[in-house]
DNA sequence: GTGAGATTGGTGAGTAAGTTACAGAAGCAA
DNA sequence: TTGCTTCTGTAACTTACTCACCAATCTCAC
């Protein structure tokens, strides 16, 4: 790692701001770059922490019957707390994980990393920080899919998906059944409902004219 | 906390074993005991890190209908993963937490417990552990809820809480739909079900001679 | 361009699960 | 015993998931 590199490793991850050049220059840390939709399963980065330089990498699940769930994703600036958890070798469970977009990486040698964090203050922080923030978020995920209707689900992923400015959007049927962990045709039914009610339009592989304004009254009515 | 104090913590929690009697003698690092059926909304605890030295803590989320799912337990030697995020202020969610049994926690004032955190590396090795095995829980959970059918899960659960020598438990429908996260009727209905099967004897709170063999070759085809 | 193949969306029919609304049975306490 | 509470059973209805299939649209080699 060169003093370039290590300069736009920290400003991702201030938490190694501390961590002084010379450790850096252990000739197993490496940043690499890779291509768009690679599905990652167990392979050399799990000799690696990794850290996410850029890009977009979704964690999921997915059952046998070939049916996902999106777990949360990682971009820039964050770490996979599962994949630590098998890096740690705390345990044989794996979620799935793929790349979204083009995606750079800082991999961190296990032995590496587990002195760095015995060693940083910061980046023990920041690991915490982390784990608490995905234990939440799939705390929650729990919650949406045990107690909430699966077209407040889908209004809910409209809505964050879009702006006022910006009430449109391309994803197909199929993604919006793996994101939210169900079927195709239950997406395209609720979503015919949706048109129907003069929400939004649908065209092939693209929602337009979304608007926003109704859903969020519909589904959550005024006092939430 | 007196020396005898101190062997009880550290017997449960040997992460603590570095920690000098010194440190220990802090005013607020107290032991409580707390009465079965508490359910703990935010309270004096929140200013404390509970480690669990006795007794059962189940942590579970309620949605405005009232349905319940159990997300886990926490029991001797265990420490509450979402407590603690509320704990270190990182977020606004908190799950709520019900005790099943008489339970005694030793409450660590916040500060120490962050100071300790520093220091002692056992312990965030044990608070990492803690925090992994919590989140692959949670996360097989989702999986659970989100492709399994019901009655696979119902079975497991009995499963889980039968032995071949031991094949009766007192649990309502109630209690089990509370656990899955579902609705009363829906047990009622699936464990009448096995009943007719002959896999088990339903009545009033508990449901007895549950074939263990039975429901493991049924819902999970050899091949598992 | 055109035709073959792949991707995406629509729909009907059947099953599973969650909801609503009661009613009956079992346990408990006065 | 009586009355109250808790627990279970069941019917009818709605929502969600599954299976099977077809139609529309896009892509790409030719």
């Amino acid at each position: 790692m060169d003093l370039n590199r290590i300069q736009l490793v920290t400003d991702a991850f201030p938490c190694f701001s501390l961590v002084p050049e010379a450790a850096w220059r252990h000739p197993d840390i490496t940043v690499e770059r890779f291509s768009t939709q690679l599905t990652m399963q167990q392979g050399h980065l799990f000799a690696h922490a990794a850290f996410v330089l850029s890009g977009k990498v979704r964690i999921y699940i997915i059952s046998e019957s070939g049916r996902e769930v999106t777990l949360y994703r990682v971009q820039r600036g964050g770490v996979c707390v599962l994949m630590m958890a098998s890096i740690l070798g705390e345990t044989g469970y794996e979620a799935s994980a793929q790349l979204e977009e083009e995606t750079e990486l800082l991999l961190l040698p296990v032995d590496v990393f587990k002195d760095w964090m015995d060693h940083y203050k910061d980046l023990r922080q920041f690991i915490y920080r982390n784990m608490i923030n995905r234990m939440v978020s799939v705390t929650s995920l729990v919650e949406d899919i045990a107690f909430k209707p699966i077209n407040a689900r889908i209004a809910e992923l409209l809505l964050r998906r879009t702006t006022d400015s910006h009430n449109h959007l391309s994803i197909t049927h199929e993604a919006i059944a793996i994101e939210l962990g169900t079927a195709r045709e239950v997406i395209s039914r609720s979503l015919k409902e949706f048109e129907k009610a003069g929400w939004l339009q649908l065209g092939r592989g693209r929602i337009t004219a979304i608007r926003r304004d109704a859903l969020q009254e519909k589904l959550f009515p005024s006092d939430w």
